[in-house]
DNA sequence: ATGAAAGCGCTAACAG
DNA sequence: CTGTTAGCGCTTTCAT
């Protein structure tokens, strides 16, 4: 026998496909006497109302897409276990698609949600995507968008990020007020907003304190661990190392860290490292790592928030939000 | 104006929807003249599937179901990466949904998932879930399912797991040739395979190597972080303190591994640590940490393969598989 | 308070 | 090689 359909339910009580389908999402119209006959019978013959059919009917699902570029990094599972979180509440599910930091591979992805008709989307968008016009196609539909962490400035609709700016700002004029005056910078691709806001908060604090940036301390890369290492190489082959890094985000710190230690070089009195993301592991190293905390899990809901907002809003043409969360230094052993 | 179908397109070449809907999915009947014709307008009208409208007539969609109790853990974030990759290449958008460890929220998961009639779900059961009784909606409807990682006696179903006994013997055996005899077990819960295989190869390696068990360093508890702090809190209170202490994971250990530290017991000399999971962060912490590698990563594909042959097999009946992925002792300094 | 009928967008016999 | 037709399971006017 297969699947259990609202006619089945009607069959059984002899009355109307309609009815049941009313009775079953407690319409005012029907009575009490049938609705009960009718969440009994469902309930008995296990019927499942079917999410396919809801949704071809009302032109959409209750399905929020969500593109990030790797569901295992820290700050994403944990944003992810935020958006969650929200939309658990207001009956939404969420199709998760990772992008491997491929543009190609968000453009795919972006098509299958489309095509899943999903009432909206969360994007944090690939390390190598420039061009956004990709997007365009949410627009036409109407399908909500909120991009979260990475966005870049051709961007105009919803947004939540950390404020990555003043993070890094706030983060190099501790090492400055600390003393260190050669601090390099272990910086991310300039195409996504970390990278490029993180840097131009690095500069600045370097030449509001008086400092002159130096090009040959701005190690540009990727924002893996990997990357980390690779930098810190780098920098040590100078002939003037610097005396501080500051990293884009902890897991190119810790490449750094990694780097310094095997080579012997003492944290934070040979070179002192700052990151940016507070993951867990920061603190556990030894030195800790003094860091930028950004709120993966509150970035997460405040996305949902604001995403699941425009959907149930009435509104058209809503006007795009732009929310940025407070980041947090947190001054541990390695500055 | 709306969102172009297949009849859109029909229209404007002047042929039928069906030969639409054949030219689309490239099947053989249609001329390569009005393939071309249908893939270029297609394209010139922004054409997407409806997935909601095609699910519905073939009564399953192309979506995977995924329940894990936390997204943001490290080990299931990893699967779930691992899954994806998997599943992305067959053209499968997956549906993660978290149960938080709650028994209700499961059963709440899987009835979403089931009324969005995913082509399989894989799914790693709650801490507190006993009563399985729940999951056999799956057979009813013939959706195929995997569990990984966590499963328990009463689940007959496909299964992917890690080789959690074996793991723990060859862990605790190792602690005992290098020399421990008061060998402490924060145990996980006994109700989920992995507390119980676990705990089980804890014991028997003992028992192996002539020793006893003591009921008294079998502390049972959770398996975060937190719980390995009170557990190890609880150890150092005894009189007769142990000489190691193996964790159900990383996260336990990770959380004796601070209390110990705050208490300057030294690692390994004073007391030895051992973990299991293999988390990123055990490499890094100093002294660091011994531990059994379970390849989450690996898991999540092997279960996702095994699902896609299940969905994608005529056979109605197919046997239950039960795949044991072996795990691998990783020995650092904190034993 | 309930029912009849139409249709969401697509696919798959069946018919030519 | 292409068209006709009949639904998939549900919601929603419009009647009654």
């Amino acid at each position: 026998m297969s699947r259990t359909t609202i006619v089945d339910i009607a069959k059984v009580l002899n009355i109307s496909a309609s009815t049941v389908s009313r009775a079953l999402r407690d319409h005012p119209d029907i009575s009490k006497a049938t609705k009960k006959r009718v969440l009994e019978t469902a309930e008995r013959l296990d019927y499942f109302p079917d999410s396919m059919a809801q949704g071809l009917k009302k032109r959409r699902s209750t399905t929020i897409g969500i593109i990030v570029p790797e569901i295992k990094h820290h700050f994403f599972s944990h944003a992810i276990s935020g958006i969650e979180d929200i939309t658990y509440r207001s009956g939404y599910t969420i199709m998760v698609c990772q992008s491997n930091e491929d543009y190609e591979r968000e453009m795919i992805n972006l098509h299958a949600l489309v095509s899943n008709r999903v009432a909206g989307i969360l994007v944090s968008i690939a390390q190598n995507t420039v061009d956004v016009s990709h997007f365009e196609i949410l627009q036409k539909r109407k399908i909500p968008v909120v991009f979260f962490d990475r966005t870049n400035e051709k961007i105009t609709q919803n947004q939540v990020v950390a404020d990555d700016y003043v993070g890094a700002f706030e983060a190099v004029s501790y090492l400055i007020k600390k003393g260190y005056r050669k601090i390099a910078h272990l910086c991310g691709p300039e195409n996504i907003s970390i990278g490029r806001d993180r840097c131009n908060g690095y500069q600045d604090a370097l030449l509001q304190h008086g400092l002159a940036v130096d090009e040959k301390y701005i190690i540009r890369g990727g924002v893996q661990q990997n990357d980390g290492s690779i930098a810190a190489q780098k920098l040590l082959q100078m002939a003037h190392r610097p005396d501080a890094i500051f990293a884009v985000n902890d897991p190119v710190a810790i490449g750094a860290y990694v780097v310094l230690k095997e080579q012997n070089i003492k944290i934070p009195q040979e070179i002192a490292l700052v990151g940016f993301s507070n993951n867990p592991v920061s603190a556990l190293l030894e030195p800790s790592l003094t860091t930028v905390e950004q709120p993966a899990h509150e970035i997460g809901k405040t996305a949902a928030k604001i995403l699941l907002e425009q959907i149930e809003s009435e509104e058209q043409d809503l006007k795009p939000v732009k929310k940025i969360l407070k980041t947090n230094l947190i001054v541990r052993q390695s500055s």
